[in-house]
RNA sequence: GGGGAAUUAGCUCAGUUGGGAGAGCGCGGGCUUUGCAAGCCUGAGGUCACCGGUUCGAGUCCGGUAUUCUCCA
């Protein structure tokens, strides 16, 4: 009786949790708060700052199932996915772990217990490996060894031992580590793809298929420093990982993970959608592969929050998507159809990670809209591939450079395969040579860039030491700072340490900038989107009204979870460490936050209600000047959509509905239909602000922030500006309460001004300006009409100085103008008068001569080039000009010289008439 | 983080050594038709993304910024 995945999965956590380990949810797929990391991959990610001794949490044993993505570096290429059997961008990492609590044996013997008792594996398949330095310069882990023979029945010729490459861990260049032990499972010869290979024989950490890892157990019990050199830690701990994929394919007795149940309904489905017979399914096996791999992927990625975009995460996601399209188009698919793959996957993965049916329609809808915008650059790569090839075949080539091929490439997204399909139908290759070459050319001059850079550790190690000493000597109860803003704005607390320039000291004097941690602290500290609270930290002495010290509060930040650090100045007195304060909030300011906050949860609320469901939080700012959110809507709002939404959360404000907040577990309160964010990180225990009755809530979010206590507080609500953030992203600015009144008030203000100046009532500025606008337009028209009726009739007294120039009429003068297109306008009267002519004008505009010069077509011929003619008349001026033969325009500088310039005419348009006829 | 491309009328886009800002669709008015589809005539609509530089002169050349697209990491 083979188990299902599901089974699978639930049976290791209940495995370990009958042991002592606290079940703990999956982190994110996109890290918080690790810049070094695109994705998390793997397992031990969120764990990362407990091992480093940066982070505590409630429990020492722990076991889960880990969301990874792996789309580059050593572990993975993304091209390779799809061509095997068992490479993935989207897997699942289980592992259980211990912080400094069992070690080795108990890790062992689990895992061992697991393997063959609960899943039953015959244990003559499995094959364990331990460290053994071939440098033997590290100590070998015969601990391990010990343990696997004394408390394991596994055969004792499959203890193996291996070197650094394979069984010895580290995080990075610096950090924990230690050895661990691999466990390996024979598939049977047949499973061996290398026996045509010379002198090949298959085993543990060799070439071929037979044997795989199953199972990596670390026991983590170095620290490396700067040097290299490795420190036994003090508390050890085990971090384990097993694929799941590949686990159920050797519990299921498959030979392939996509022929597991976690696969195959997605390969089925695309078999259906495609109408493929089962051996046109297997001519296209990579095919479908890539789609069933990818379409996980991408399902995970929009589930936690990742929208595609053009760089960083975003566009990997977009990569893989567009990825699985194009092999969808390679086996016939001619429309989107990767929501239908989604739905599948939702369907598998749904019941364990409930963030997917949460936002199914979400998640198909982004990925339909990108898929369309993929179609779109497709076709535009289309048409420019069909003018390369038009020019091509007018100059008689066949083959595409690689160049073109590759700019297709690398400015449209328009892949080499298909510019190869498209080539072939019209009998013209690609000159894939090049396009290789200059592949390497652009990833030479692009990939150059740095990576990311890793944080600057030393900052966060001085807090690390601070926040373990203030709990060691009981400064600091173990869960860190008190933090107690929830509802109140001010305390009676303790200054339990003082930093200036990053360095721990025990006082400071007026002046000094310093950070200020106490014991407990009513200060909201930067979260969410709403901003810290400023305010005052004062030391007063009994009896006394003025305080001995006191500390402006500019800033309030959480370098580390438990340590709450206040910034600001010294503006009296000398704090010390060990001082009583009254520790208080700038209450207006608080309360304008609180205003803008809750009106963000209101306008989030009625977005979803006027735009639709698919409006989803993509980030918000909470300051008390003003409220900015994005959110999910593909398109700009129209003035009524954002009138309508400005209105509604007007009516919730006078509605004067209630607030309440509630703690629950994070389960019941998504439950119950309360938002949770993309991308935040969430305890058990989650804090859940409604707004409305409380037994039917008019918006209930998961929230940490302050907020008023009826909606009437806010006062006004109005919305400055809606704009695009990028591709899907609509972003609102908006203000509230006394920010608001303020911008009323002023807008009014410069209203009845308006209205006094045109001699109007207020409600009419509009139309009045709009008449006013109208009748200036009309005088405009008019004074151009004039001045056109003046230039004609100067145009007409010019005409009596043409002269005549060895047969040409010619005609130079200066006229005034105030534009360069009233000159031309005359030489078109000019031509138009005496159907064969030169005319040279200049007038000054803006203290500067302008000329134009025109030459009827006949006259060409004859070796005139109104180019050539003015720019020699440019040149008496201080100026330059040119442009075609029959009409030309120039510049100058010196405008006391025009008249000379121009008295040149006669005798330049002489000289080429003669020089032609001689 | 880096490379490339794009940004011109409400929309889709032309604009080739720097020298008259254009087309198609759409919109307004008029004509034709029994009516409709349409056709004909005519009109309005532009800070050529923004800022700076070169030049007598910049949609066009150079530099920077913004936004969008795209590739590499």
């Amino acid at each position: 009786m083979t188990m299902t995945s599901a089974e699978i999965r639930q049976s290791f956590l209940d495995f370990f949790a009958s042991r002592g380990h606290t079940i703990v949810p999956s982190a994110s797929l996109v890290p918080d708060d690790d810049p070094t990391l695109l994705f998390t991959n793997a397992g031990m990610n969120q764990f990362k700052n407990v091992f480093l001794g940066l982070e505590k949490r409630p429990y020492t044993r722990a076991v889960d199932t880990q969301k990874c993505m792996r789309v580059s570096g050593k572990h993975n290429d993304l091209e390779d996915v799809g061509r095997d059997t068992y490479h993935h961008t989207f897997f699942e990492m289980l592992g259980n772990w211990s912080f400094g609590d069992y070690y080795k044996k108990e890790a062992i013997t689990w895992a061992w217990e697991l393997l063959t008792e609960v899943w039953k594996l015959p244990r003559e398949r499995l094959w364990a490996t331990v460290f053994k330095d071939e440098r033997g310069e590290l100590e070998t882990d015969a601990e391990a060894a010990h343990w696997w023979q004394e408390v394991t029945d596994i055969d004792s010729q499959h203890v193996l031992f291996f070197g650094r490459k394979d069984n010895f861990w580290e995080m990075g260049e610096t950090g924990p580590c230690g050895p661990c032990s691999e466990i390996h499972f024979d598939r049977g010869p047949e499973y061996c793809d290398k026996q045509d290979v010379p002198g090949h024989v298959c085993r543990v950490n060799g070439e071929c298929g037979r044997f795989i890892e199953l199972w990596n157990l670390v026991f983590i019990q170095y620290n490396r420093d700067e040097t290299g050199r490795l420190e036994p830690l003090p508390a050890k701990h085990v971090d384990t990982g097993a694929g799941f994929e590949r686990l159920v394919s050797i519990l299921q007795g498959v030979d392939s993970n996509y022929k597991t149940d976690l696969f195959s309904p997605i390969m089925n489905r695309i078999q259906e959608l495609a109408g493929h017979s089962d051996a046109e399914r297997e001519e296209n096996i990579v095919a479908y592969r890539v789609i069933a791999d990818h379409g996980r992927a991408i399902t995970f990625l929009i589930g936690d929050g990742v929208l595609p975009g053009n760089e960083g995460r975003n566009y990997v996601l977009r990569m893989i998507l567009r990825r699985a399209a194009r092999f969808g188009r390679k086996i016939g698919f001619q429309e989107p159809f990767l929501a239908e793959i989604a739905k599948v996957v939702i369907e598998i993965m749904g019941p364990h990670f409930t963030e997917l049916p949460a936002r199914q329609k979400f998640i198909l809808e982004t990925i339909t809209q990108e898929e369309k915008r993929f179609y779109r650059t497709l076709d535009a790569g289309l048409a420019l591939l069909d003018e390369i090839m038009d020019e091509l075949a007018a100059a008689g080539e066949t083959v595409i450079p690689g160049k073109k091929a590759f700019t297709l490439w690398s400015e449209r997204g328009f892949p080499l395969d298909l510019t190869k399909d498209v080539a072939a139908e019209r009998g013209f290759t690609v000159d894939e040579d090049g396009y290789w070459q200059a592949m390497e050319e652009h990833r030479l001059i692009s990939g150059a860039g740095q990576r990311f850079e890793a944080l600057g550790e030393s900052e966060i190690e001085v807090y690390s030491r601070l926040l373990d000493d203030l709990r060691q000597k009981g400064k600091l109860p173990p869960q860190g700072v008190l933090h107690l803003y929830d509802g109140r704005v001010d305390l009676d607390t303790e200054v339990v340490a003082l930093l200036k320039d990053g360095r721990i000291v025990t006082k400071a004097k007026e002046g000094d900038e310093v950070e200020v941690v106490l014991a407990s602290t009513p200060f909201y500290v930067e979260s969410g989107g709403q901003v810290g609270d400023t305010g005052f930290i004062a030391h007063y002495h009994e009896d006394e009204g003025e305080p001995r010290w006191e500390v402006e509060v500019q800033e309030t930040y959480q370098p580390l979870p438990g340590l709450i650090v206040h910034r600001g100045q010294v503006v009296a007195g000398t704090p010390r460490v060990g001082d009583e304060v009254w520790a208080v909030v700038d209450y207006e300011r608080r309360l304008d936050i609180a205003r803008n906050h809750t009106a963000t949860h209101l306008l989030h609320s009625e977005l979803r209600y006027v735009l639709g469901e698919h409006v989803q939080q993509a980030g918000s700012l909470v300051t008390p000047d003003r409220l900015r959110f994005d959110f999910t809507h593909s398109a700009m709002l129209t003035q009524d959509e954002l009138d309508a939404v400005e209105r509604s959360v007007n009516d919730a404000i006078l509605a004067n509905y209630p607030l309440e907040v509630v703690y629950t577990d994070y389960h019941s309160a998504v439950e119950s239909g309360a938002i949770a964010l993309f991308g935040e990180k969430y305890g058990e225990r989650v804090r859940v602000v409604k707004i409305g009755a409380p037994e039917k809530p008019f918006s209930q979010e998961l929230c940490g922030g302050t907020h008023v206590s009826r909606t009437s507080e806010i006062g006004l609500f109005r919305i400055l500006s809606e704009s695009s953030v990028g591709a899907g992203v609509r972003r609102i600015e908006a203000v509230t309460g006394r920010a608001a009144q303020r911008l009323a008030q002023s807008r009014l203000n410069v209203l009845d001004a308006a209205a006094a100046y045109l001699k109007c009532r207020p409600e009419e500025v509009d139309r009045k300006v709009l008449s006013l606008m109208g009748e200036l337009q009309s005088r405009e028209k008019e004074i151009e009409r004039l001045q056109r009726k003046i230039a004609q009739r100067d145009f007409e007294t010019l005409l009596t100085q043409v002269r005549d120039v060895g047969g040409v009429r010619v005609l130079a003068a200066r006229v005034e103008a105030t534009n360069i297109e009233t000159l031309r306008e005359m030489s078109d009267w000019f031509r138009n008068r005496m159907g064969s002519g030169v005319i040279v004008l200049g007038a000054v505009m803006a203290g500067k001569p302008n000329f134009v010069a025109a030459i009827t077509p006949d006259l060409i011929q004859r070796g005139l080039h109104a180019g050539q003619l003015i720019k020699a008349v440019a040149q008496v001026v201080g100026g330059g000009g040119g442009g075609k033969p029959t009409l030309a325009q120039a510049g100058g500088r010196d405008v006391s010289r025009m008249g000379e310039a121009l008295s040149l005419v006669p005798d330049l348009v002489a000289r080429a008439v003669s020089s032609e006829t001689g």
